[in-house]
DNA sequence: CCTACCGATCGGTAGG
DNA sequence: CCTACCGATCGGTAGG
């Protein structure tokens, strides 16, 4: 009779949004059945509407989970004091680390968005064009003072975002590379494009 | 009766072919229905199929198309007398080109190819592979002369392969950069941070 | 959490 | 190139 399950820290809702971003990712959000993901969850379809609202709530809520975790992350780092380029360090690492650690979501995030629906579509395009500004705002900080060379922050900005993003091809074929040359390699290339 | 419009040089396969590609990119394989492309093309949905074998046909030419544009290049590239970085950068220049465009056709060769059937999927996949293997090759004669600075290949290729992808995020938000300078500023970028 | 089932929409075919 | 239509599958609800 009890509908969700009380107490506990992982609740069956939890499952079903770890098993949702592994199979959206798979087979793209539209391609995705709920049969499917109830197989996945292990009940049946109907019984997943007692722990979620629709399939579309999955998708929202894989979207701006990873939009707050990528805000959060960059709130601490503006406020540290250290340098421009330490910073842009520090973002592009951890940028490779949630495609490593939460590849499934982020690549959701990254690929199924356009299937979101009004309002929650622009808001969260909203909230993308706001964590690209300011990472430009980043950039011009360090033009300004002399640690990037003179070029477009806006065309710097979309060098590392789409970079990053790329790391979703590595995950399929790890090729001898280990994640932490992959980081340091990856961080090197891109910062180092940027310097003086 | 005709099923076929003769002579001509753009038939109307080329038409229905444009017109799914740029619905395969707004809406995603899946969630495009043959209904709407019809609808583009200005005829009843049954009527695309005098020109056609099916949805995953049109998929398939797509992704396939674009596969043998990128590899063409390559071959010239190769051949050339020119320094590796020299044949990088011209690389780097003709993603980024494509991307401009050819912009549809190139966004569902990289985000909707997963949808392929087997064989193609195999196939294409392994194009794909093929190709980056290629590029490895290139870069570690790079290394080798000295021209690069010693870091893994696969991973600079990567980075290249996906920093121009995203240029997509481009297309979609112009904000006051000209191609000529997203492309110059993007090739110097990911070159600059390759050299010694 | 299940069985039973609904209305909508899909890709594609028959036939002309 | 159209009208008419089919079987399959979808997301989701009713009721218990």
């Amino acid at each position: 009779m009890a509908k969700i399950k009380p107490g506990k820290d992982s609740t069956k809702k939890d499952v079903i949004l770890m098993k949702a971003s592994l199979l959206f990712r798979t087979r793209g959000f539209n391609a995705a059945s709920m049969r499917q993901l109830a197989e996945m969850v292990g009940v049946e379809a109907p019984s997943l509407y007692n722990h979620i609202g629709s399939k579309i709530e999955l998708l929202q809520e894989i979207c701006f989970k990873m939009a707050a975790e990528f805000t959060a992350h960059l709130d601490v780092i503006e406020k540290m004091p250290v340098t421009s380029s330490a910073k842009i360090d520090q973002i592009i690492r951890f940028h490779i680390c949630m495609m490593l650690n939460k590849f499934d979501q982020v690549f959701v995030a990254d690929h199924e968005w356009m299937h979101l629906k009004e309002p929650y579509l622009n808001q969260f395009l909203n909230k993308r064009r706001v964590y690209e500004k300011r990472l430009v705002t980043l950039i011009e900080e360090g033009i300004r003072t002399k640690e990037f060379r003179k070029s477009n922050p806006y065309v710097m900005v979309l060098t590392l975002l789409s970079a990053v993003r790329g790391i979703e091809f590595w995950q399929r074929q790890r090729k001898n590379v280990t994640p932490q040359v992959l980081e340091d390699d990856m961080a090197g290339h891109l910062l180092k494009g940027m310097l003086k």
